[in-house]
DNA sequence: ATATTATTTCGAGAATACTCGAAACGTCGG
DNA sequence: CCGACGTTTCGAGTATTCTCGAAATAATAT
């Protein structure tokens, strides 16, 4: 992933109703949902709406598909991923990686072993 | 964390110069940067590396230290863990992670088995 | 005290993003 | 074909962010 890439995918994220879009969708999962679902939910007018789904498509983050009348958007888990993965590449550098393995994204260990215990943030 | 402050963090870290100064903070390590160090290395005006600094800082991202005449940055990487799992939270639902578990960062895995060698997004 | 270094604050112009109503566009049912 | 539905495009006003030189602040050395 290139930096404007990631650029362009976080600046998606930085609002408040697209990343209430985004959340959805990843927790709708791979079938998504459609644009108006998305707007009654958020209570956002439907061309407002569409000027942010347009920016997380721009961005790579979310897919569009047409299903008759209705638009769906499902989040792209990839680019999801490869944000994540781009944001903690090479944490405290490169050969050093193990010197702070607990600090660099310890999510996944959270989710396998206990719940949503350490609220690290 | 809260939808607000996941906002900030992402708004901080979606700007050009800002992600490459907080990539370089994560690779430096706990032991951080000053903020000459990271403006000759960015080619950043001193003056626009601090607005940079400040957001990024207000978003809880990085820490703050003073070291004589000068100011250590270093990444926050609780802060940074909490971001990713915002994210990534109640992915593909609440009681059926499982189903597509491999979707749902597997940064974590690709890290542990092997290198660096699917490039996911 | 005075100079030197490291960094921040101030300020104002330039650029970009956000909101949302009205109108247009694709799709389906009759 | 025509109406209804779901969604997008257009446009203009409003608000926010970015940039960076000049001046101010903080810390240290002579």
């Amino acid at each position: 992933m290139k930096a404007t890439e990631a650029v362009a995918a976080l600046a998606a994220l930085a609002h408040e109703n697209r990343l209430a879009v985004y959340r959805m969708l990843v927790e709708a999962g791979p079938g998504g949902l459609n644009a108006g679902t998305i707007a009654t939910r958020l209570k956002v007018p439907p061309s407002s709406l569409t000027f942010h789904l347009q920016q997380l498509h721009r961005a790579g983050l979310v897919t569009q598909q047409r299903n008759s009348r209705q638009l769906i958007y499902a989040a792209d888990y990839g680019s999801m991923n490869g944000l994540v993965g781009y944001l903690t590449e090479n944490c405290c550098g490169v050969g050093q990686a193990q010197a702070c393995a607990i600090a660099c994204v310890p999510v996944a260990e959270i989710k396998k072993s206990g719940r949503k215990s350490s609220k690290a943030a």
